[in-house]
DNA sequence: CTGTTAGCGCCTTCAC
DNA sequence: GTGAAGGCGCTAACAG
């Protein structure tokens, strides 16, 4: 059907051979100008386009990389992605995008396919409890980038962002707004990511002398729902808190169609931060206040990372590169004052 | 390195068919099951995985399918891909994303990159103006969906929503709040889909006797600024439009912008209908009336029919599916009358 | 039921 | 400067 090296060959009057070596450029190559042309001219002839898959059974370098992330449907990962498939495209690397659900199961078996097709790398965002997973690929010398999450029992390559420090900045922030009650919605809180975030959380707490309680910090998944129900319950209270910090897009719109069901306004009810991605952010009911990733640049660093590694023959030593969220003050915070004008 | 066939068959004390044969679990395949033991055993102890790449160099077939998106940092297509992605697990393909940014000539080079790693069939939301490549794909026999676009003068398989009758609803929905001057952002013109919405926005601005002007239907683009530029030229007219009809994300985020900034209130000043797939148009400064995709059933749909075409022997016909568009009415649309009690 | 043979399309070493 | 030979890992056809 379509047409090979050998029928280029042919066509040229030369051997297979020749021709594969003509097409890879090679610099310092001595070939004839007189055989380069007839070589070029039968290529465009046969409208020849090498086979990528038998140049990677020769060479063992499949020119493709693997992306795990837990779901691509998400703007926070799907921007990502994009940035690294572009990048990739750049330097003729192809991307395969795989979703984990958060799953390990699917993880684990998404990590095992993309070793037996062959990738020369692997971007990932970990789910939860997958080290085992991570330690494996670690093992088989596959170069490794992890993005947003580590463990901290191996080391990787990761890009991650600093979490502790902006959540700890942003309750640092509702402190001196006056706020003494501020939950925590979680997300899953087994995930690094959050963990960390809870632990800036934790620490701001403690700094500042804010209300220290378990029932403040909830939720347990990343969905509406997860964010609906958890503020629904936080509402609902004796005293319920005056400011939420959210971690999620999802999450964040759950909260707020809670908040806003129970009649409650915001900030003059209730102060919201977010840790949140959308464009929309700063057209929602209230510009909401937010903590953002360097989306961009967390693509660029991944692919770089990752790039070196495949390309340098040595083993490197393992680099842990730390992005800087933004935090950006809307209309979704306000003091604590204000409530009680109010409300008097 | 890693374990192949041969060692598989040496540990077991076979043939390495034999491997291969036992692994491929043929269902009417008579293997003793003493020997079956042995090489699972084998497979076992090497933690033996099949080369992909062999696999597919040897059966010309890949197991691997192309998407290519204008921009998979759009929501839009990100969740589209996705669901394209998992059923493809389930089914054992892979997919491999490509950004195509609108860009012709990226698209093409995509194309035939994808070509030549063997993919065993295409999803495609092809770039304005190109047929050719289009073209060129079908003409390859290759399995090929087209989403979202289609070419009038090419049959191909796709995924298509009702454009022209969603925005035809959405005028006529205006018409009938007593709107007479409604402004179109129209993104990229030259755009399959958003022809159809011009067709349908056009047809009801005939029907219902509305305000008939160059003037009305605007921007080139899918950006912020596009849409933020447009709104405020609009805006700044001496008559400007009671409402405007958006179509896209990014476009919808700008021209609130642009309103916002002017002074103006939603609706009462302007109304805004939004073709907008996010799940914060809910909760948006007022929340937002949009036409919405049905983006799983559009993935789903891709996918199927793609897998279709790929598993069939024979060529079959092509089939377009339209799938229906959703129309939400919130806060940002209003009355014309209105407007004038409060201007008044 | 299993071994043998051949070859997918390409690249690389070794000749000449 | 170019041809010949061999093999990447796998599967399919044919033997036996």
């Amino acid at each position: 059907m379509t047409a090979t090296l050998k029928d280029v060959a042919a066509l040229a009057g030369v051997h297979p051979s020749t021709v594969s070596r003509v097409l890879r450029k090679q610099e310092n190559l001595k070939i004839l100008e007189s055989t380069r042309k007839k070589i070029f001219s039968a290529v465009e002839e046969l409208n020849y386009q090498p086979d990528f898959t038998a140049r990677a059974l020769r060479m063992k370098k499949s020119f493709t990389i693997g992306l795990i992330v837990p779901d691509i449907g998400n703007p926070f990962f799907s921007r990502i992605a994009r940035t690294i498939e572009q990048l990739g495209f750049e330097k003729d690397y192809t991307v395969i995008v795989c979703n984990t659900d958060e799953d390990q199961e699917k993880e684990n078996r998404y990590v095992s396919h993309l070793l037996s097709r062959g990738v020369d790398g692997l971007i990932m965002v970990p789910a939860q409890g997958s080290d085992k997973t991570v330690r494996t690929v670690k093992e088989k010398g596959l170069p490794l980038v992890l993005i947003d999450r580590v463990f901290e029992n191996i080391e990787t390559n990761a890009v991650i962002s600093n979490n502790a420090e902006a959540a700890f900045n942003a309750i640092k922030y509702l402190a001196e707004l006056g706020h003494k009650k501020v939950a925590f919605l979680r997300g899953k809180s087994n995930i690094y990511t959050m963990a960390k975030r809870y632990k800036g959380y934790h620490k701001a707490v403690k700094k500042f002398g804010l209300v220290e309680s378990d029932s403040l910090v909830v939720g347990d998944g990343f969905s509406f729902e997860d964010g609906y129900n958890s503020t629904k319950e936080l509402l609902n209270c004796a005293e319920p808190p005056t400011a939420l910090l959210l971690t999620g897009n999802l999450i964040t719109v759950g909260a707020i169609s809670a908040i806003l069901e129970k009649g409650l306004s915001i900030p003059e009810d209730i102060s919201v931060i977010a840790f949140a991605d959308s464009i929309f952010s700063p057209y929602l009911v209230k510009p909401l206040t937010t903590i953002s990733h360097p989306l961009y640049e967390i693509g660029l660093k991944a692919f770089n990372l990752l790039l070196e590694n495949i390309e340098s023959d040595k083993v490197l030593s393992t680099s842990q590169i730390i992005v800087n969220t933004q935090f950006d003050i809307r209309k979704t915070t306000g003091k604590v004052e204000t409530v009680l004008e109010i409300t008097q």
